[in-house]
Formats: C-alpha cells, sequence, structure tokens
DNA sequence: CCTATTAATCGTAATATTGCAATAAAATAA
DNA sequence: TTATTTTATTGCAATATTACGATTAATAGG
C-alpha cells in the first residue's frame, strides 16, 4: 500500500491530482512566481532566490519541467529557465475547470 | 530531511501549496466533483460512488474537512456532505491569483 | 591541456502519504 | 437491552516525497 490507486479513477481526474500536485510545495510554487514575476528567461542562481540546496532545487526543477510548466535552455554554464506559456495555458484550463465548479443556492442543504 | 522548509516561505505560497496538496489525490478530486455534481448535501454511501474502503475515504473526508472545504453534519447514523461555498470562493480566489498570472508576449524569451 | 563555474545525478536519511484490516463509537430500530 | 447501520479511529505496511552531501557532467576561459 501507500501506492495511489490511478486505475479507478478518470483521465481528468488523475490530471488534475497531477497537476495540483506539483503546486503542492512551496517552492515549487516560488520557482514559478519568480519565473512569472521576472517576466522573462531567467539564466540566473535560482538557488540564491528560493534558499533551499542546489541539489533539491534541480529536483523541483525537474519535476516542473517534467509536466512541461517551465522550459529550460542551455545557455553557456547556465541554463534558462521559464514559463512555457502554452502547456501553462493548458494547465489553467484543466484547474479551472475543476475549480470553477459553482453550486446554486440551495437552501435546502446544510 | 523529508521535511517541507515551509518557514522559508510565505504565508501565500505556504497556502497555495496546502490547498494543492489536498486536490493532490485523485481521490479528493472525486469526492469533491461528486458533491458538486450531486448539488445538494450527499448523505449516501460515498465509498461505493468512490471505490476505495471506508477508512480511506474516511481519511479524505477527514483532510478535506480540516481545510474548510467541506462540511458534514450528521444526520441520524449517516453524515451528511457537501461543499463549504463560502470557503471554497475563498480558496479559488487564492488559487485563482496563482494560476491566472500571465506573461506579456516577449519575444526576446526563449 | 587545466581550472573555474554551473547544473544534473546519485545515494541516502528523514518524514509524509496512501490504503486497509480491525476495532471503536454513535445513532437507530427492534 | 440487543442488534444493526454507518462513520471514525487505530495500527501498521508499503510507497512517495523532501532535502542535501558528494559526485559527476558540461561548458567557458585561460
Amino acid at each position: 500500500m501507500g501506492l495511489t490507486k490511478t486505475e479507478i479513477f478518470t483521465d481528468q481526474q488523475n490530471q488534475i491530482s497531477v497537476f495540483a500536485k506539483a503546486f503542492g510545495h512551496p517552492a515549487r510554487v516560488a520557482i514559478l512566481q519568480y519565473l512569472f514575476k521576472i517576466d522573462t528567461c531567467f539564466c540566473g542562481d535560482l538557488v540564491k532566490e528560493i534558499g533551499l540546496a542546489q541539489p533539491t532545487i534541480s529536483q523541483h526543477l525537474k519535476e516542473l519541467k517534467y509536466l512541461g510548466l517551465i522550459k529550460g535552455t542551455v545557455e553557456g554554464t547556465s541554463v534558462c529557465y521559464c514559463i512555457d506559456k502554452e502547456n501553462w495555458a493548458a494547465m489553467k484550463e484543466v484547474m479551472g475547470d475543476f475549480l470553477d465548479q459553482d453550486l446554486p443556492e440551495n437552501e435546502e442543504c446544510c
């Protein structure tokens, strides 16, 4: 056990949870917010910005890259990171459909 | 180690990650979607709907209740669950601020 | 070539999460 | 009171995640 039973859920439900899990750590939230704030590629030292060890940041970046939310292009000895706009928009649609669900006012409800 | 360093992040970043973590499991996504679909309190057997063991569902419900996303009121031997509309709206605002960040078209970017 | 610089990977320890059997608790019905 | 029904809790095993030291690429500049 300890293993999520993905097979009993819909693709949509699994997709939502995979994206949500990516945002489920403040370091990844901070990385993404920083890339948005910088508003261009960031080819500097993300480790200094966030405050975790370099291997830890690298690991978080890897996850975000794997999901396609960020892109990384080699620029000399450093790597340039930025938000993948298309994939971010696609993710937003999936998450939006889930979050923007609405309930009519129902007075019979608890 | 193995412990998230929440103290180095902002309250907002931690809040986003806590909500995201709640959606980071397909069972919790499924539970929430079902409560939205039912569109009223659900006082039936959520275990049959989702397909996990009763203690597992109970645990997921506990987490969602702890975050305030759902309410549960005792109704005889069973419990009535529904979305907490106010808290859901508050959560949506926090997550929305994060997800709806936008980048202007920047051709100098990678 | 050698030496910095920067980022990725490996290995590992600590903690967290998931899932369920067994059990307990709470309310109803007989 | 004694079942019955429904949900919560406990305890535990399996897996996942987080973090970082040590090491390994990969590139740039002598």
